[in-house]
DNA sequence: ATAAACCCTAGAGTTAACTCCAAAGTCAAA
DNA sequence: TTTGACTTTGGAGTTAACTCTAGGGTTTAT
């Protein structure tokens, strides 16, 4: 059971950020000291994780609420909804990293077409590379 | 050339949103009709595909516009400096894939887990299927 | 030729996700 | 035992990315 500022640290956000996420209920602590304090599990640290990482890749809040609630829900709903839900948005994620991957590809095309030389980058054919990239979407 | 609320049709965006990029240097059209009209070309409507596609996968429009930025920096920088940018660009985009990826494999973790059957849902170990791999980042 | 549907600008309002602040209680170390 | 670093709450402020409104001009269809 670890205080506020260490989970803070540990995972590079904000202790105010951590009291905004639990009002958001993304976030609870599992407890609270004599005092008052809030305290949190390695459980809470490694769903804290979780969610900075969906974050990172750009799930809204709400969205990542919906990943999560597939864990909180699990009491009130069957097991036919979890597996309908997950499949959801796996095929959500999935989406998601096809057109990164057509980002990515568009970047590396772009790379490539590049001579890397040090005269200026005016004869060099990015700006095809980003439109023929685009078209082909 | 087409108007503005053709192209807004087009790639489902409001017009208040494209005047709102070329605000903000995203995208400008091409032109204005002699009533001053925004008019855009198909190169504009590739680009606001690109855009679209980056943010669709998380990428803020500060982000976006410096990958743009390649495009139109071209007179000023050299070659070398443009294969800097891109290879910086490229890892951060293959770093955001692979956090998509360990987000993925939560999920396909936690669908194999689940039996799908019409009972409750409590006895099936999503929760730990979930954490499992928190842990394994 | 006139109504409906489109476009313009400038600027105000909204939402998500923080971020900061004030006023006060708690805890560890010197 | 007192200083300083922590924590609490409630609420105000900020930023990004829209979204809407007002008040006007333009185009198109009937
Ligand atoms: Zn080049
Ligand atoms: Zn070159
Ligand atoms: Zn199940
Ligand atoms: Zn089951």
């Amino acid at each position: 059971m670890v205080k506020i500022g260490e989970i803070a640290k540990r995972l590079g956000v904000s202790t105010d950020t951590l009291r905004y996420y639990e009002k958001q209920g993304i976030l609870a602590s599992s407890g609270r000291s004599e005092s008052g304090y809030r305290l949190y599990t390695e459980q809470d640290i490694a769903q804290l994780a979780f969610v900075i990482r969906a974050k990172d890749v750009g799930f809204t809040l709400n969205e990542i609420k919906e990943l999560l609630a597939i864990k909180v829900d699990k009491q009130s709903h069957s097991c036919e909804q979890v597996k309908q839900f997950t499949s959801e948005k796996i095929s959500q994620v999935e989406r998601k990293i096809t057109e990164m991957n057509a980002i990515l590809n568009s970047l590396k095309l772009l790379h490539k077409s590049c001579c890397g030389g040090d005269e200026p980058a005016i004869h060099c054919s990015i700006l095809s590379a980003l439109e023929v990239q685009n078209d082909a979407s």
